[in-house]
DNA sequence: ACGATATATATGTTATATCGTATATATTGT
DNA sequence: ACAATATATACGATATAACATATATATCGT
């Protein structure tokens, strides 16, 4: 898995999808619909923002049965991770990220994969 | 000092200034001359890169005489700094940071502020 | 086959970033 | 004060990214 560096920040240069990636860092596999709800945005703009996210080589997608569950691509390279992390835990306490994960506590029926995971 | 961590990324999402960064990361500090001659750019250009990194608040500038030296700025948040130290070193020996590491070692007549750093 | 749900993509528009070139500013030596 | 050097900024043109909205695709249950 290649991937440029410069790439790499474009892709975690947009406020949604550095809130996206945070969410991912924590939760490790949400479904769009919990994304959206998080993060309070329309559909295909979240949809949109993970599809450059998954272009980018940033996360991985899984369907479900009618849902699409996303996660950090664990075949990234070792220093791509590693930065991801560091800046995850850096920045989690801050809003809006730790705002992004109460709402997303708060969400009902939530698709529920994380059991078999 | 406080960044917001999409203006780090998007700071560095371009591959010039991600050239720079990474020179800065190996040397230090380095005058916008050096920096011209090893990454093979107009000046005005790198200059104007230098900049945007300078109001994003990743470098510091000094001025000694005639020349403006640029270095990382050391009062970026701690997870901003290990993150460029993490990609940093990870990258170092990929092309084209490799190689600019060389050209800079080609210049003649260096302004020598290295000694007394 | 049909309707319902979840997600993805297409389209037209607007804002933002970048570029090449020209010019301005600052400092030093004479 | 003037010339020379190093660096910064301004300007106009072009490319790229983002947005809102509409529409398409895929899966499941009946």
């Amino acid at each position: 898995m290649h991937i440029k560096p410069d790439s790499l920040f474009a892709a975690l240069a947009h406020p949604l999808r550095l809130r996206a990636m945070q969410l991912l860092a924590s939760e490790h596999e949400l479904c769009v619909c919990e994304l959206t709800h998080a993060l309070a945005v329309a559909q295909p703009t979240i949809s949109r923002h993970l599809a450059l996210l998954r272009e980018a080589g940033l996360v991985q997608d899984r369907r479900q049965g009618l849902w699409i569950y996303y996660r950090l691509n664990t075949q990234l390279p070792g220093w791509a991770q590693d930065a991801i992390r560091v800046v995850a835990a850096g920045i989690a306490d801050d809003e809006p990220y730790a705002r992004d994960r109460a709402e997303l506590a708060t969400m009902p029926n939530r698709p529920g994969a994380r059991c078999c995971a």
